[in-house]
RNA sequence: CGGGGUGUGGCGCAGUUGGUAGCGCGCCUGGUUUGGGACCAGGAGGUCGAAGGUUCGAGUCCUUUCACCCCGACCA
């Protein structure tokens, strides 16, 4: 491609709303621009990388013996009313309705879609086990999109759907996981392997595959001695135990003219935080329901482990007002002792959630539901009753993993993740069967593996570039080869004309900068930001001394060499 | 959705107490240049995000609205 030729043009400046390198330096290089937040012109250079990544990606989703087909964009919303999704997903879906006034949901996401299609087929056992997959244009109304490619709301996914019997699912899964690493590998993104929450697609483990980058969104932990490694939102860390040999004590209500933060719960009693109760009030917005998550007070309440917990997922905080006059408490002073079973006013349910941390520690102290009253000498079981228990709490840098190594904090841009989906949407949907080795029908296991080409091609630049560009591997380069002719004499464009036919027809993808009147300092700084592996430089000067001048990407010296070399070095 | 901010040629910005829009880059023409983003001369390009209002007069003041950026909840 001659550069004079190709659409979309560099840019020596970019505003201040590219914060993000990928986003400035795709832009500034005319690899992409913003149409309106969120969705982008993928622009024939942007095209290319973004090609060569579904290429790479494609050709391992083969290599592991999973089948590409497409699917419909416009999914029938019956579909998503049978796994009740309308309602419970986390982004929003996009609804569109035809002449007819048929609903269909944009597609972002196609679990339901793939169902319906297995079912069609009245598939056996002997069908089983395989894996679907697809490359599509995924749409989320995403509250807010961000960092250019990192979050979007209209990107090409490489979605796929596995089918088989639980007995099956390990390989599947695992066979997965391998081809995700080795797919992350070639494209040149070291990524953490990370056990995650499900979230709105169900089941009940997965693994997102996280390229560790400032930018990113995921937040992480890693025990870099055993290799444990787990997403913020679910990470299990080692809880020591503290007085759990002490006394049961007796009950005791006491007057507490304090403020109503932990701190000064500390300073008026004088004893430590880790004895004290912490009661976090919530309201789930979906279930109409109040959850009290009870933790000890060392610790904070993870949410995403409150709500798999509570099997709620539209959490937020209690008002001061709901705490008062509904529940009859005071914030500051919430106590799980003598805690009603309802609102007074609205009648809604209450939770209790417990911590296992409460476990760890006798004869709490903590508020009595009334302002400036307190409680000593509170215990699990024989004060209050939870009506979940469970791990709610939150994983902060320092801790222990239960392997005994330090959790790291990390932070990244997932790329991709694997999805353990168990029986969640054969059981949702009907017909979702195969019939087995002794005719009778049972319910598929399923997994589901996604990968956001779009926003890999950004991890890639993130992790690839330097202060005058992008930097990109080889393998998925746009060209590999920048061909910058310097001065317009004939002789200088005859040669240049003649290498750029020559390196063609050897196969050698060349971006030939032709540009006539583009000075040299134009030309080497739009090969540098274009982040092309090789730079070749014909000028008077090397025909002069009958030389190409080769100088890769990565390097700062240029070396000299023959139009043999020159080709044995591109190839 | 909550909080903060910005909308003026393709891009980056200026525009004072309201007086009829400018600079740099880029683009086009001609010329001089050509190894790290040249220089000279000339030129094209804007219903100032949109709608309404105040005013003799609005980029500027008021109202409404839309878009975009940043922080939070969410995700490939």
């Amino acid at each position: 491609m001659r550069v004079s030729q190709l659409f979309g043009r560099t840019s020596k400046t970019a505003g201040n709303d590219y914060q993000i390198a990928s986003h400035r330096l795709l832009t500034q290089g005319g690899f992409i621009r913003e149409s309106t937040a969120g969705r982008y012109y993928l622009l024939p250079l942007g095209l290319k990388v973004h090609d060569r990544i579904i290429e790479i990606v494609r050709k391992h989703m083969d290599a592991a013996g999973a089948q590409e087909l497409v699917m419909p964009v416009l999914h029938p919303l019956e579909l998503w009313k049978e796994t009740n999704r309308t309602t419970t997903t986390g982004f929003e879906l996009m609804k569109i309705t035809d002449r007819r006034g048929a609903d269909f949901a944009l597609g972002g996401t196609a679990e339901e879609m793939a169902v319906d299609l297995v079912r069609k087929f009245n598939i056996s056992y002997k069908d089983l086990p395989f894996n679907i997959y697809q490359f599509s244009m995924k749409f989320r109304d995403e509250m807010r999109a961000r960092g250019g490619l990192l979050r979007l709301r209209e990107f090409v996914m490489k979605d796929a759907y596995s089918f088989g019997t639980e007995a099956q699912f390990k390989e599947t899964y695992q066979k997965m996981w391998d081809t995700y690493k080795a797919i992350f590998d070639e494209l040149g993104l070291k990524v953490d392997v990370v056990a995650a929450d499900n979230g709105y697609i169900g089941g009940e483990y997965c693994h997102e595959f996280i390229a560790e980058s400032e930018e990113g969104e995921s937040r992480y932990f890693i025990d870099e001695q055993s290799g444990y490694a787990a997403h913020e939102d679910v990470a299990v860390f080692k809880i020591d135990d503290q007085n759990v040999g002490d006394e049961l004590n007796e009950l005791q209500q006491v007057d507490a003219e304090r403020g109503n933060t932990m701190e000064d719960g500390v300073k008026f009693h004088n004893l430590p935080l880790w004895q004290q109760t912490k009661d976090v009030m919530y309201f789930d917005e979906a279930t109409k329901r109040y959850v009290l998550a009870i933790i000890r007070g060392d610790f904070d309440v993870n949410e995403t482990k409150l709500m798999q917990a509570a099997d709620v997922w539209d959490l937020r905080h209690a008002t001061d007002e709901e705490i008062r006059e509904d529940l009859g408490s005071e914030p500051g002073f919430i106590s799980p002792v003598g805690f009603p079973k309802k609102g007074k006013k609205t009648g809604y349910d209450v939770i209790i959630v417990a911590d296992k941390s409460l476990r760890t520690v006798r004869n709490m102290y903590g508020g009595n539901n009334a302002k400036h009253k307190d409680l000593l000498n509170i215990n699990i079981d024989r004060d209050y009753k939870a009506d979940v228990e469970a791990d709610i709490a939150l994983a902060k840098p320092g801790y222990l993993s239960q392997d005994g190594g330090k959790l790291v904090a990390k932070k990244g841009i997932e790329v991709g993740n694997i999805f353990q989906l168990g029986y969640h949407y054969s059981k949702l949907m009907h017909d979702a069967e195969y019939t087995n080795e002794s005719g009778t029908r049972e319910k598929y296991y399923m997994g589901c593996y996604g990968l956001g080409v779009a926003r890999t091609l950004a991890a890639i630049v993130e992790v690839h570039h330097d202060d005058k560009g992008m930097v990109w591997p080889a393998n998925i380069a746009p060209y590999k080869a920048y061909l910058a002719r310097l001065g317009d004499k004939p002789e200088v464009v005859a040669a240049a004309d003649k290498l750029y036919e020559d390196l063609t027809q050897a196969g050698v993808a060349v971006l030939y900068d032709d540009r006539m009147e583009t000075r040299p300092g134009e030309k080497f700084a739009d090969a540098d930001l274009l982040g092309i592996p090789y730079r070749v430089v014909i000028s008077e000067k090397t025909i002069a001394s009958n030389v190409f001048e080769v100088k890769k990407r990565t390097d700062t010296e240029a070396q000299m060499c023959n139009q043999d070399n020159v080709i044995n070095i591109l190839v």
